[in-house]
DNA sequence: TACATTAAGTCAGCCTTGTTGACACTCCAA
DNA sequence: TTGGAGTGTCAACAAGGCTGACTTAATGTA
C-alpha cells in the first residue's frame, strides 16, 4: 500500500498507541449509541430492544435461535424484550412454513418506522465521521473493525443474511 | 490525501456501507470486551469495575468528580463500584492535599496487576487486529474513531490527562 | 409407531449496574 | 460566617443480564 516499512512497522506501535485505540473504541461506541439511547428512553425501551429491532430488520424472517446466537444472550433475556416488541406491535412472529416449531420474525410497519428513526440518528453520526475522516480513513477503519471481530460470529451472521435474500 | 475524488466521494457511500460500519462497531466492541468480561466474571466484577480501573490507571490521582464526568454515570452508581474496589484493596482513595474535600484515586499494586491483566487481553486483540489490517488502515481507523466521539467529552478527558502528568 | 430431540416460550429468582431523591459532612471562598 | 461544592451514603426502583426447571408442539429417528 505504498508503505515501505510494511506491516513490520506495527512492531513499533507503542503501548500508548494501542491503549488509545482501545479508548477510542470506548468513546466512539458511546458516541454512536447516545442518540438512539435518548430516543429509546422516551419510549420506555432500552438498548436491548434496539439490538433486536436492528437485527430483525437486517435479516427479516430470521428465527429466534439465530437471533440468540447473533446477540449472544439467553433465550429468557431475549424473550422478555421480544415479547414487549410483539405486544407493542413492532415485531411480528410468524409460525415457520417448513418447520412449524420455528418462528420467523419480521418488523411491522411501526417497527420499521422506529428502526429508521434509530438508524437515522446513527447513520447521520457515522456519515459525519466518515466525511470528516476522509475516504481512505474509512477503508482503514473498516479493515480494523473486521479484524477485531470474532471470526466465527462474523461468519455466522454473514451466512444468516445470505440465507434471507 | 491522494484521492482525486476528495471527500465528496463520500456522498456515494451507500446506506448499506454506512450500516455495515455501525454493525462493525457493535461486533468489534464485543470482540474487544469479551476476554476482559470473562476474567472479570471469575472475580465477581463487571464491566463497570473495569472502566473505573482503566481510567484510574490512565489518570492516577484523578478525583471522583472527574471520573463521573468521563464515565457519564451517577455518583451513586460509581460509588458502589468504587467502594468494592477500595474494600478489596485494588484502589486507594487519598484525601486531597490542596482541597481536602476531594479524593484522589490511585491503583494499588493489586489494582495495577488486575489492570495489566485486563489490558493485556485487550491489547493483544487490538495488536492482532492492527497487524492484520496494516499500518495505513490503523491510521484511518483512529481518524474515524476520533471523528465519532463527543468532542466535549474527548476534550475533557484530554485535559484531565494532561493535568495529571 | 414410540421415543428422543429441537424450537420456542414461560416461571421464579438472582445479580449488576444504571436511575432518583434525600440527606449529612467537610471544606473552601466570598 | 454562610452558601455552595465535593464526597459519601441510604433507600427504592428498573433494565437487562444470568441459571434452572419445566411445558408445549413439532420433528426426526430407531
Amino acid at each position: 500500500m505504498g508503505d515501505t516499512l510494511g506491516s513490520d512497522s506495527l512492531l513499533f506501535l507503542t503501548d500508548e498507541q494501542i491503549r488509545q485505540g482501545i479508548e477510542g473504541m470506548y468513546f466512539a461506541y458511546r458516541g454512536l449509541t447516545s442518540e438512539p439511547d435518548r430516543i429509546l428512553a422516551t419510549l420506555a425501551y432500552g438498548r436491548a430492544h434496539h439490538r433486536a429491532i436492528h437485527f430483525i430488520n437486517r435479516a427479516p424472517g430470521t428465527t429466534v435461535t439465530n437471533l440468540l446466537e447473533i446477540l449472544g444472550v439467553t433465550k429468557q433475556s431475549l424473550n422478555r424484550v421480544l415479547r414487549t416488541l410483539i405486544e407493542d406491535g413492532l415485531v411480528e412472529s410468524r409460525v415457520g412454513k417448513i418447520d412449524k416449531r420455528e418462528r420467523n420474525l419480521f418488523l411491522t410497519e411501526a417497527g420499521t418506522a422506529l428502526e429508521a428513526r434509530l438508524s437515522d440518528a446513527q447513520r447521520t453520526r457515522m456519515r459525519a465521521a466518515y466525511r470528516e475522516a476522509g475516504p481512505e480513513a474509512v477503508s482503514g477503519f473498516r479493515k480494523v473493525l473486521e479484524a477485531m471481530m470474532d471470526k466465527e460470529l462474523r461468519q455466522k451472521y454473514a451466512s444468516l443474511r445470505e440465507a434471507n435474500t
